[in-house]
DNA sequence: CTCCAACTATATCGTTTCGATACATCAGTA
DNA sequence: TACTGATGTATCGAAACGATATAGTTGGAG
């Protein structure tokens, strides 16, 4: 997960760590820390997938090898059986534009796909709870209205996209 | 995080482990994986917050003990001196009925300072990325957006609580 | 009436991610 | 010069994840 948003990072240009961290969190969804990022950054170089070079006073420029890019693209490319977790479709949606348009249409069809049914659950669970309350629990029920809300919100924004993609594949 | 949840579900009746996940699930933001449950009451378990007792086949019913209520109630007094994550805040509003009505108003009201404050910085970062852009990154740029209106969203939401806290409030 | 698929339920394993902290470098400024 | 704050790399222990194993229970189809 980590290691796919950097290699993803580094498609682009060179970079070191502080400034991936940087990054992935202007993306505004994920705040990673730093006993994530070191880490992941090991893990990648033993997988040869990237390469550190020492730059200036103790800062590390990471640059992604030839093999690095193979990995990516396999990642980007397969997308999973199950369904995603929300924080993997947003990576997965910042490296969209690798993809050729009508695998971008796909993955994020499917997506809203995926939340439509959830929405539909957490339907049917609002309306149990909305009988059952106690009063006490006025600020649960709050949470799973503003959870669907959400939900709705994030299905609307995709439609948008998906438009958007649409019309710029046609325009093509 | 997740023990204090338990615990807070625990606070209205006895209940057993699936049933936890399941009625932290339908909160709608967080899907708690069995890898988390189960070690977590193995802790509240070891820490004599909380007691099993067998109920039927291989059903274990858990309640909470009055250490346990004690736990609860610093944790739920107590917010942290530095920015609350987000499922931290989430759970917390879970569980907000249990205090006071006017403490109620001072932790979201710190959140809304918190999110405003996020919210400030996300649209600087957005423009200096809007100027920046090489079309390459428009799924980059629409994540961005995205993530402000959400937290947009989240403020305007959290106003809506207050308000409703206040009214609740003023007319006791 | 039985078999079998689906759901309920507890549990563990290896890995990733978190949050706190340490510490070093450098720029501006008092 | 000395301090403060931002930049930058790193590690530690603990929490959470995702996958998987396993077993009991239940309801429907043959």
């Amino acid at each position: 997960m980590l290691d796919f948003a950097i290699l993803g990072l580094l498609m682009e240009r060179p970079r070191h760590g502080y400034e991936l961290r940087r990054a992935l969190g202007e993306l505004g969804f994920w705040k990673v820390s730093f006993g994530s990022l070191y880490p992941s950054l090991r893990r990648l170089e033993k997988r040869g997938a990237i390469k550190a070079t020492k730059v200036s006073g103790r800062r590390k420029a990471y640059e992604i090898t030839r093999e690095g890019i193979a990995i990516f693209d396999t990642l980007l490319s397969t997308n999973p059986e199950a369904t995603e977790t929300d924080r993997g479709f947003q990576v997965r949606l910042a490296f969209l534009g690798h993809l050729p348009s009508d695998r971008r249409i796909q993955v994020m069809d499917r997506r809203r796909r995926e939340l439509s049914t959830q929405l539909k659950t957490a339907r049917e669970i609002l309306i149990e709870a909305r009988s059952a309350t106690k009063n006490e629990d006025r600020y649960r029920i709050a949470l799973m209205e503003h959870s669907m809300q959400s939900t709705e919100a994030d299905i609307a924004w995709l439609d948008g996209l998906v438009a958007a993609e649409r019309g710029v594949a046609s325009a093509t």
